[in-house]
DNA sequence: TCTCATTGTCATGAA
DNA sequence: CATTCATGACAATGA
């Protein structure tokens, strides 16, 4: 019993998972149809587009959970706008993931509370009002990304945040997490933060519109203080610390203002040229590339300035520790720029928003310093940086990159992204353990368990009782249950085999029919000492089934035959016949009906009538004998029709065991396409720094990074061209792919 | 006594 | 049209 109602419920979540993984799964296939696509997704990022934007609609669905007719239109909004971003961001590389998170939770109380309060931006000023909005948002991205990695990993991704609390959202956030790594492969921050904020909107409109929302919003700052223990220690550290680093890169490489972007084509450019072209992804390094670009113009412009000013390379440590010292732009350039792409972002969600931006980058700066100090108090600035920027990529970027190769990619995706991967490659690893049971005895147990067919199960079932059997020792139930699994399938008769003539038949019969079921369910729940409990069940419920048989009990004398002689006529057995016998049945004796229910019920329509013509029968009996037979065969009808349900639940449970089997197996290729790509670009970057670097101009005086890049040119050849024309060049090839996708 | 799970039964619709 | 099957809904029963 327990077993069985654990094992509905567990079920049940599994279909619920289930529903919200049918989006993912297109995404899968395609992972497992093409191969080559996963890593051209990674580079390029359409495909992750698609799956993004499939993720998108999943997510808002999820989210929506009873979407209020409400928020439908916001929703389509957000969609739209979500779509523009994700072909905006396709090939941008990820920001800072707890940047990210940081902003999303930001961005709700600004675009929901405050949104409409510009008070509450001027609260950001204050020291304490910044730990608020941001301490929360790191502490909540944090705590998302540490637990949520882990946690996520463990069930297969599942970044849920701990608001909803719902196996969707558990869900979500594993999209999510997909979706991340797609982003950090190919999409941009914006993107990213823009994905997050419309998820969090929605979320948050949700939440609104169920009254939840004051709760949260209250709730959050006092939750900011416990999320702000949890940044402390978190990953999220190294986020903020590369994006900040990416930039001052940027910033030594390109004095001018408009430079960075043209570094970046120029990076990505030999980048295509050496990594892509056996991958033919020339094209897609070149979005890229032009996403980039993108994303550094807007970096620029919201902090360009500051950005510039910023040390080149500076690890977050250095920028948080030395916060105090060093001027406060340096520690305002991670926040403004990631505030800076908020503001944006929010302009672009809804008009509503679009007003707070103006409120947020005017309470940007003075948030900085408070930020400052509120990370390093919070996080271990230093230790941070070393965790997350070994020291030999941080010589490498800043000394051999220097000013001159900012490696956006190297940056920004290598470190965070090796982080953040080997962070996902533990959590999934430990993400398995609780499916792991489960998945591995699937797999030894059925390989095909995507199967609805209901006739799979019994013998399905007849296997993993034999298996349990072996386990549990319930040899005789097994054999039973084979028995009555081969009988099972035949269906129509199950239970009913024939004349029924003795109770041991009965009893092996009424177990037919739920044994397998049950058996089913002690191989679904795992656990051996389930399998044992089943078997006394099992043996009542065969009794219970006993309703078919024939004759017995009490009144055995009218119908004494095969129950009589068999039991050995005892007054136990007489009381438990009578019990066993079915209402029909005793209204089938007190009506004299000369023959048994089993017959009257299992026989063809044919027999039946002949049986019927034999004898000379009142009114009455016919009419009584017609209602045994429907009612006979209507039982065995619902026990099918309930069998094929909890079939059903069954064979989706599997299947969402396979999918997160199959989710957490594309989580681990796609880390490691990650891996090798980020190894591809140090190998360009490193390239393309040897090439550049001996490049003389005719007074033998080495070309200035800031003013010249080199351009890959379609047909392989590598031109060395002024920053300005690489940049213009790397706009239009930027707009290109865009236009396209639109 | 109440709750829950299981099972049987009925009504209904489809084949 | 009769029969059978499937299934939702309800009731009966037992734990």
């Amino acid at each position: 019993m327990l077993s069985l109602k654990k094992y509905l419920t567990e079920g049940l979540l599994q279909f619920t998972i289930l529903l919200s993984l049918i989006g993912v799964r297109v995404d899968v296939d395609t992972y497992l149809t093409s191969q080559l696509p996963p890593l051209r997704e990674i580079i390029l990022g359409p495909s992750s587009a698609y799956t993004q934007t499939q993720f998108h609609n999943l997510r808002n669905t999820l989210d929506g959970y009873g979407i209020h007719p409400k928020s439908i239109d916001l929703d389509n909004y957000f969609t739209a706008r979500r779509l523009l971003s994700q072909v905006r961001a396709l090939d941008r590389f990820q920001v800072p993931t707890t940047e990210v998170n940081a902003w999303l939770v930001h961005r709700d109380p600004e675009g929901s509370v405050s949104g409409s309060q510009p008070s509450s931006g001027l609260a950001l000023e204050s020291s304490s009002g910044l730990q608020d909005v941001t301490g929360p948002d790191n502490g909540v991205r944090e705590s998302e990304t540490e637990q949520g990695f882990s946690e996520d990993l463990e069930d297969l991704g599942a970044v849920a945040p701990p608001v909803s609390g719902d196996l969707t959202k558990e869900d979500i956030d594993l999209i999510d997490i997909l979706w991340r790594q797609d982003i950090d492969l190919g999409a941009g921050r914006e993107v990213f933060d823009y994905s997050h904020r419309q998820k969090e909107q929605d979320v948050d409109k949700e939440l609104r519109d169920g009254g939840e929302q004051e709760d949260t919003w209250a709730g959050e700052g006092a939750e900011a203080l416990a999320r702000n223990l949890l940044v402390d220690g978190e990953t999220g550290e190294s986020f903020p610390a590369q994006f900040p680093a990416d930039i001052s890169s940027i910033t030594e490489a390109v004095p001018s203002e408009s430079e960075p972007p043209a570094l970046q084509n120029n990076l990505l450019s030999p980048l295509l040229t050496g990594t892509e072209s056996p991958f033919d992804l020339e094209q897609q390094w070149q979005d890229l590339m032009s996403i980039m670009e993108m994303q550094a113009m807007e970096v620029n412009t919201s902090a360009s300035e500051i950005l510039y000013s910023a040390p080149p390379g500076d690890p977050l440590s250095t920028n948080y520790s030395l916060a105090p010292n060093t001027p406060i732009n340096q520690n305002v350039s991670l926040h403004q720029a990631s505030l800076g792409g908020c503001s944006q972002d929010f302009s672009l969600f809804s008009p509503e928003v679009e007003s707070l931006p103006v409120a947020s980058s005017s309470t940007l700066l003075p948030l900085v310093p408070s930020n400052s100090t509120s990370l390093n108090s919070t996080f271990g600035s230093t230790n941070l940086a070393g965790l997350f920027f070994p020291p030999q990529l941080n010589g490498t970027a800043n000394d051999t990159a220097g000013p001159e190769l900012p490696d956006p990619l190297g940056g920004l995706l290598d470190e965070a992204m090796l982080d953040e991967i080997s962070l996902m490659d533990l959590a999934i690893e430990e993400g398995f353990n609780p499916v792991q049971a489960s998945q591995l005895e699937e797999e030894f147990d059925s390989d095909s368990g995507l199967s609805l067919d209901s006739s799979h199960s019994p013998s399905s079932l007849s296997s993993s009782e034999g298996s349990s059997s072996s386990s549990s020792s319930s040899s005789s139930s097994s054999s039973a249950s084979s028995s009555a699994s081969s009988s099972f399938s035949e269906e129509g008769a199950v239970g009913y085999s024939s004349d029924s003539e003795t109770l041991d038949l009965e009893e092996a019969e009424g177990a037919v029919g739920y044994q397998p079921e049950y058996s089913k369910f002690c191989r679904m729940s795992y656990q051996d000492p389930s399998q044992l409990s089943c078997l006394p069940y099992l043996e009542h419920v065969g009794h219970n089934h006993t309703y078919n048989m024939a004759p017995s009990a009490l009144d055995s004398a009218d119908l004494p035959p095969p129950s009589t002689l068999k039991k050995g006529s005892k007054e136990k057995q007489a009381d438990f016949l009578d019990k066993q016998m079915s209402r029909d049945e005793h209204r089938a004796r007190a009506m004299k009906i000369p023959f048994t229910n089993d017959k009257i019920i299992n026989l063809p329509v044919e027999e039946f009538n002949e049986l019927l013509s034999k004898y000379q029968l009142s009114e009455a009996q016919l009419s009584l004998i017609r209602d045994i037979r429907r009612r006979g065969k209507n039982k065995m009808a619902a026990q099918n029709c309930r069998k094929r349900k909890l079939d059903t639940i069954l064979n989706l449970e599997r299947d969402v065991e396979d999918l997160q089997r199959d989710k957490a197996r594309l989580l681990r290729e796609k880390v490691e396409f990650l891996r090798s790509l980020r190894q591809m670009k140090q190998k360009v970057q490193s390239l393309y720094q040897e090439v550049f670097g001996r490049l003389r101009d005719e007074n033998g005086r080495p070309y200035s990074p800031s003013q010249y890049a080199l351009q890959y040119a379609g047909d392989g050849s590598v031109l060395l061209i002024p920053r300005t024309m690489a940049d213009q060049q790397a706009r239009r090839q930027e707009r290109k792919p865009k236009d396209r996708r639109k």
